[in-house]
DNA sequence: ATGAAAGCGCTAACAA
DNA sequence: TTGTTAGCGCTTTCAT
């Protein structure tokens, strides 16, 4: 069985190899006849288009980029599954590239990507260029952020409510009657980073507190160093809203274990993402939801709104982001 | 800046367009003069080679199917992540299919991939017929199966050594002094199930012991069930050697939430695979590593080997499986 | 509705 | 070493 082409199809079928070639087309017209005829040979050749010629010619892979840095913070291999899934169901792949977040690398990973002619770009957890993008966008090739944004870039994005999300953490830890509040934030180097906190600063300056705050740059050793900071400072706080779950699992970690304290009782703690292990009982972790299957939505209706039609806009979907409340924090008080 | 051709670039450089060519292609030889000109020109327009062309007419598109189920195994995203690491270096590139694990999913998944003329497969976490693997060999692709074996087929795999671990995860658990010890399997349809199980199962028998056995499918759910009916039934046992980490979370979680035991106190828990979570303090989980550099290395290197010389025969390569000491288990009776 | 013919952008003989 | 030529397997006019 070596590579069957359409011209031995259309020879066994006794018809030319253009007509197979509409068969296959999904847009084309044929006799049902010439179909019956064509479709019977190529099952009894066991043909099937080949993908790169077709490629070639229609300028369209059915391939999407998906650039990713770390694939250990659980969101990430989740929202990977789910985009895999609903692109492969509209006919469409994933090619993967992994980039360190750093600008040389996704500068080299950009080129190689557009060197396999991919239909469009998801950029997870990684930051562009302005640079990057209008290159991008001169090539004809729509990008969308998955999880974050990007001031000035003509570049489509899909996040969560972050400072909304940000303000309502906040506020759910004043409503639990805290007053030394703390925050150890994502990486202030993204949108979604400086967005949470953005919308927690709110909250507490609404509540006349100025709260400690503290980079974990999305590193798990970054935020256990911040927890001992805090709370072996001079004022350590009763609560912590972390920048996003992977963070909080090393906070309360670092609580649990080596500081000996209780949460809530001694501290309370809040995420973000509710990734599954925040579900699970050996963190039990309130948590702000992103929504995963309605960000996946949106980032691939998003993606392939701009493939079919490139004169259409960017957009920029924010995606309501609810309270999860599990044992991690107290309860309001009335 | 719309699609630049080779041709444009040898107009610009005023040479044949087959020189330009022969500068981009890696075994090719031309003047340093011409590389020069061409290079210059080639930098000036913006210009690189087109892959889908070049990959028509080599027959090669550097492109590896990787084929996975779930991902929701923390085993497996890691090992994503450090395969399309190692396969870019090399100048190769993941496309992923995602399949549920049922015959007709894969069966589907595997037309396609086989559409898109990749040089190679990976299948992680999935099953393969004997009939899907001959096919793909007939069309001259080498598959690798990564994590799991398969009996009777000619494919690659690349496992730990899972029965020489399933003994020494029994052995270790006997020589702590547990009388009562039970398992809970990985799939029973699965290679690496299997074989983990019968190395435990040679240990219990090297010891006078019949062990209770529940196949936990490698879900948590399962897991969580199995972990509830052996604890309340007749013969609770003192010990448990779970089929990998992911379920043996859930069962811990299990044990000290909706049981009130205590790990290891009243049950020892040993895992399968130590993925990163095994060392988080939460769980703190004895488990039997399985060296994810040296599987992804020997995957990467037994499927290029074949891409490049397709005569060379298939590799079954297993890999040593430590035993990684941590706080779900007691200290061993001297 | 169908076949003939013209490429898509490139690599690989083949001469020169 | 270089340019010329012939395709890779397919889609897409263009006539018919």
């Amino acid at each position: 069985m070596e590579k069957i082409t359409s011209l031995q199809v259309a020879e066994r079928a006794g018809v030319s190899q253009s007509a197979v070639s509409r068969v296959f087309t999904p847009g084309a017209s044929a006799s049902a006849k010439t179909v019956q005829k064509v479709r019977k040979a190529a099952e009894e050749l066991g043909y099937r288009p080949n993908m790169m010629a077709r490629a070639m010619i229609t300028g369209k892979s059915r391939m999407i980029a998906l650039v990713v840095a770390y694939l250990d913070n659980q969101f990430y291999p989740h929202a990977l599954e789910r985009l895999s899934n609903a692109l492969q169901e509209r006919g469409y792949h994933i090619l993967v590239f992994t980039a360190a977040n750093s600008r040389a690398d996704i500068e080299e990973v950009m080129q190689q990507l557009l060197d396999y002619q991919v239909d469009g770009i998801i950029t997870a957890s990684v930051g562009m260029t302005n640079d990057l993008t209008d290159r991008c966008n001169a090539a004809g090739i729509p990008i969308v952020m998955f999880n974050r944004g990007q001031d000035g870039a003509d570049v489509s994005s899909v996040t969560s409510a972050n400072v909304e999300g940000g303000r309502a953490a906040g506020q759910f830890l004043l409503d639990c009657g805290h007053k030394v509040i703390a925050h150890i934030s994502g990486w202030q180097g993204s949108s979604t980073g400086r967005d949470r906190q953005q919308g927690f600063c709110e909250a507490m300056h609404g509540a006349g507190i100025t709260p400690q705050i503290i980079d974990g740059m999305y590193h798990r050793d970054t935020a256990a160093a911040a927890t001992e900071t805090l709370m072996t400072g001079p004022n350590p706080p009763d609560a912590i809203f972390v920048g996003n779950d992977h963070m909080a699992f090393s906070v309360m970690d670092t609580l649990r274990g080596k500081l000996g304290l209780r949460v809530p009782d001694d501290v309370a703690v809040i995420g973000y993402d509710d990734v599954p292990l925040a579900a699970w009982a050996a963190y039990d972790l309130t948590t702000m939801r992103q929504p995963l299957n309605r960000m996946v939505d949106a980032t691939v209706d998003a993606l392939l709104t701009r493939i079919e039609n490139p004169t259409s806009p960017t957009k920029h979907i924010e995606i309501e982001s609810p309270l999860i409340r599990r044992g991690s924090t107290k309860d309001p008080i009335q």
